[in-house]
RNA sequence: GGGCCUAUGGUCUAGUGGUUAUGACGUCUGCCUUACACGCAGAAGGCCGGGAGUUCGAAUCUCCCUGGGCCCACCA
């Protein structure tokens, strides 16, 4: 007590620097989990952060802080919570972050070697998140942290992908990729830059089958034609009203293709009709898609023409191609114009090549089938805002198949080999993490079909969802510890934003529904997005991140959490903003200088609480209502409610109105012993109260309070009090007291009077219960 | 371009059919009142984005428009 009086005397303000000195006590607080406690289990499923060159910025370190702040509520009402902290190190942006970092490309680089450097860069980024998480005291299990490229967590997503290729949940189709002609591989779409490029629009013609009528196309991509399945013309279009849901013929190749009234068809460029082409670009994916169009290759992945594009144009590169048929479009009479225009094309970042759209064999994983019951599971999920919910509906309705493959080095590997000799594949058995690509399958492995034992590998990745997806089996210990698994799973809880709806939450239940047959949690909760001051999303390319550690050094940890806490409700996006933030930093400046001025007394823990005056129950009911509120709210997930009842409580009745109104008391000046002790008890319980409520949102001040007053076991170890009955007819008159107190200090104000001096006014008569403590703090005389 | 969400004093935010719309930051005025000047007290500031409708009555419900955000797709 004497060292924190000096800690008090010394300390007008709090500061990131008091936090320091607590925050090795706080980060040092354990709280084991155990799946066997008598408590109510709370178990939350929370996003391993994404450890790549991605800053990770203020918004994302305000949602996790939100997120710990749950934790620490649930804990406070007596769950037992089981609270992980994983790294998702999988996935492209980390080699696109090694590839700059050593300037090398992945393709060039043996994979052995590459994977190393991404390792190194993962361990390194890996560190920097931990040190942000820990500088705001996040509340994880960080003696337990899992990794999504950690053998034991890729033996989990290889296991589940062979657990559903056994169950026919796996099937292999074609799938348009980004192809680079220069580097001979596909491309992710991070690797697509795009640029704006002098192209030549040709006009030209097809005829109408059965009449003598023509329609004129407009198109970048003749070479293409050959690969024509559907001519659009948007259904408003008065050019093209004779000829809708009639059939052309494709001029060259003389083939059929009808005439589809679709919106996609733009009126005002080029002909207003378009030709859909395998594949031309994305769009025609989509539109092939959905008018269920027959696709016909045309260019091969060497960047030639193929057989079907027909036997002048075989063997060609695009570019010749193109020049050739232009050619015979012209000879043939088709072509009526030819128009220069900017096209923004997408180009390799790497060769700056176009990039073309090729299709190749990929793994799905079955969705389609049963899209109705993840609806339903949707439906049944409850989901924190509910607003949200729309969001996931809507992608479940459109959602196809999902291609799990992909052609890359730092994932987990598809485990799978095929037979030499007849190409069947080989599965192993689940339970163990295999690398294909540098290992030979298990021994005695045989081909079913041939029986042969030559084996190649799969070279190919999973997607990084397809472990991300199954975080919810990982933290539950579905392979590996089946008590552990039976007593956690479902979880209580999902937190996540609102930016991976479609990836994380949708993939999610889809495979945890596909393995265990449940939904993975009870809820969801989802935040909304951290923007800048202008309100944009904060990303690298914009370079309008801002770096948390910055801000917490600044103003400190509470200051961040809390500002994160108080600015929007759960699921609202919050703008940043430097003077809010200050406005958190000011208010725990007032809670620690409240704290301050109530340490002076001591306290009388013991008082008998029938001896109270009325002033005392007055706020002592107050303080009830607010816990009751604030409890209720932390049930919900919610710290938006505790954090602003809690400052407008602090800020606009206890420090204003109730402390004035006993401080006199409370120093003993002209009141008996009991009612001295009477008010300190009160000021005690009443500050007691606010730190445990706030406690979740503020760890560092909280717990650095508790310490200096009251002592014993940490705050975050306390139970959060419930909330007991209060006197709504005394919270009445306590408004009539601050109502006085403003005419009080109107009437001073006027009278140009400082607030000391003494003034005359007559005590109304409800308020006759409080006048004693009225006239000593508003020095009214008779 | 498509889907969804959103719009409250200078800035941010609560409120979700019913008397004078909540609070914070900022601004202005006056105060160093033995916890705090990162403070105290007081004040100004809002046709609740625009338009139409439903209703006895709308910030609150419906539609349209406009601005912003998120995700998706990026113009033959």
């Amino acid at each position: 007590m004497a060292e924190g009086n000096k800690i008090f005397g010394e300390n007008k303000n709090w500061d990131r620097k008091l936090e320091k000195n607590t925050a090795e006590r706080l980060n040092s607080l354990r709280w084991d989990f155990s799946p066997y406690s008598e408590k109510k289990i709370f178990s939350i499923d929370t996003p391993p952060p994404y450890t790549s060159g991605r800053p990770w910025h203020l918004g994302a370190a305000a949602q996790y802080s939100k997120i710990d702040g749950i934790a620490r509520s649930q804990r406070m009402l007596g769950k037992e919570v089981l609270f992980p902290i994983g790294m998702d190190r999988n996935g492209i942006p980390v080699e696109r972050y090694a590839e700059k970092k050593h300037g090398i490309r992945m393709r060039d680089t043996p994979r052995e070697k590459f994977i190393e450097l991404c390792r190194e860069s993962l361990d390194e980024l890996e560190k920097e998140m931990f040190e942000i998480l820990k500088s705001f005291a996040y509340s994880a299990d960080f003696d337990r942290v899992y990794r999504t490229d950690s053998e034991d967590y890729r033996k989990l997503t290889q296991s589940t992908f062979i657990e559903m290729w056994k169950n026919g949940r796996i099937t292999r189709g074609t799938r348009p990729s980004n192809y680079c002609i220069d580097c001979g591989t596909t491309i992710a779409d991070a690797e697509i830059e795009y640029k704006e490029m002098e192209t030549d629009l040709i006009y030209f013609y097809f005829k109408i089958k059965d009449s003598g009528q023509k329609i004129l196309v407009a198109s970048t991509r003749p070479e293409l034609l050959g690969a024509c399945s559907a001519i659009l013309v948007n259904p408003s279009d008065e050019r093209f009203k004779d000829v809708i849901n009639k059939t052309a013929i494709t001029p060259l190749y003389n083939k059929e293709v009808k005439i589809i009234p679709h919106g996609y068809a733009k009126t005002d460029f080029g002909s207003g009709a378009v030709m859909i082409c395998s594949y031309g670009d994305y769009n025609d994916i989509m539109i092939i898609k959905e008018l269920q169009l027959t696709e016909n290759i045309v260019i091969d992945t060497d960047g030639k023409m193929n057989e079907n594009a027909g036997e002048k144009l075989k063997g060609l590169k695009i570019k010749d191609a193109r020049k050739e048929i232009i050619d015979m479009l012209k000879e043939g009479g088709y072509v009526e114009k030819i128009e220069k225009i900017q096209h923004r094309t997408p180009i390799c970042d790497r060769s700056k090549t176009p990039i073309e759209i090729i299709p190749l064999d990929e793994y799905y994983l079955k969705v389609t089938d049963i899209k109705d019951k993840l609806e339903e599971l949707a439906n049944e999920l409850k989901i924190i805002p509910e607003q949200h919910r729309q969001i996931l509906i809507n992608w479940l309705k459109v959602s196809a198949d999902w291609p799990i493959s992909r052609r890359r080095y730092y994932g987990t590997e598809i485990p799978l080999w095929y037979c030499k000799n007849c190409k069947e594949p080989y599965v192993p058995e689940e339970g163990k993490y295999y690398q294909p690509w540098k290992e030979k399958p298990p021994q005695g492995a045989v081909c079913a079909k041939c029986g042969s034992s030559e084996f190649i590998g799969d070279d190919r990745t999973f997607d990084t969802w397809m472990d991300s997806s199954v975080s919810a089996l990982y933290v539950t210990k579905y392979l590996s510890d089946k008590n552990f698994y039976e007593k956690t799973y479902p979880l209580s809880l999902r937190t996540q934003g609102i930016d991976i709806i479609r990836t994380w939450l949708n993939y999610s239940i889809l495979r945890c529904y596909q393995l265990t047959g449940k939904l993975p949690w009870e809820k969801v909760w989802i935040d909304g997005m951290g923007l800048d001051e202008h309100g944009e999303k904060m990303s690298k390319s914009k370079g309008n991140g801002i770096d948390p550690t910055i801000v917490i050094e600044k103003y400190g940890a509470d200051a961040f959490r809390f500002w994160a806490a108080s600015e929007a409700l759960p699921g609202s996006n919050f703008l940043f903003s430097e003077s809010r933030l200050q406005g958190s930093s000011k208010f725990l400046t007032k809670l620690w200088n409240v704290a301050r001025l109530i340490n002076q007394f001591g306290n009388y823990e013991d008082f008998d609480e029938t001896l109270l005056n009325e002033s005392d129950k007055w706020i002592i009911s107050y303080t009830e209502k607010l816990t009751e509120e604030c409890r209720n709210s932390y049930e919900e997930l919610n710290s938006f409610i505790p954090a602003n009842k809690v400052r407008e409580f602090i800020w606009n009745v206890f420090a204003p109105h109730y402390i004035e109104l006993v401080k006199a008391r409370a120093y003993g000046e002209g009141f008996s012993e009991n009612e001295k002790k009477s008010a300190v008890y009160t000021l005690n319980y009443v500050l007691k109260r606010l730190l445990l409520l706030m406690a979740p949102i503020t760890p560092f001040i909280t717990q650095t309070l508790w310490e200096e007053l009251y002592g014993g076991e940490s705050i975050h170890y306390q139970k959060m009090p419930e909330a007991k009955k209060y006197d709504g007819n005394i919270l009445l008159l306590g408004d009539k007291i601050m109502e006085f107190d403003s005419g009080i200090w109107n009437a001073k104000k006027e009278g140009k009077m400082s607030l000391r001096e003494a003034i005359k006014a007559v005590v109304p008569p409800e308020l006759k219960p409080f006048e004693k403590d009225l006239r000593g703090m508003h020095n009214i005389s008779d």
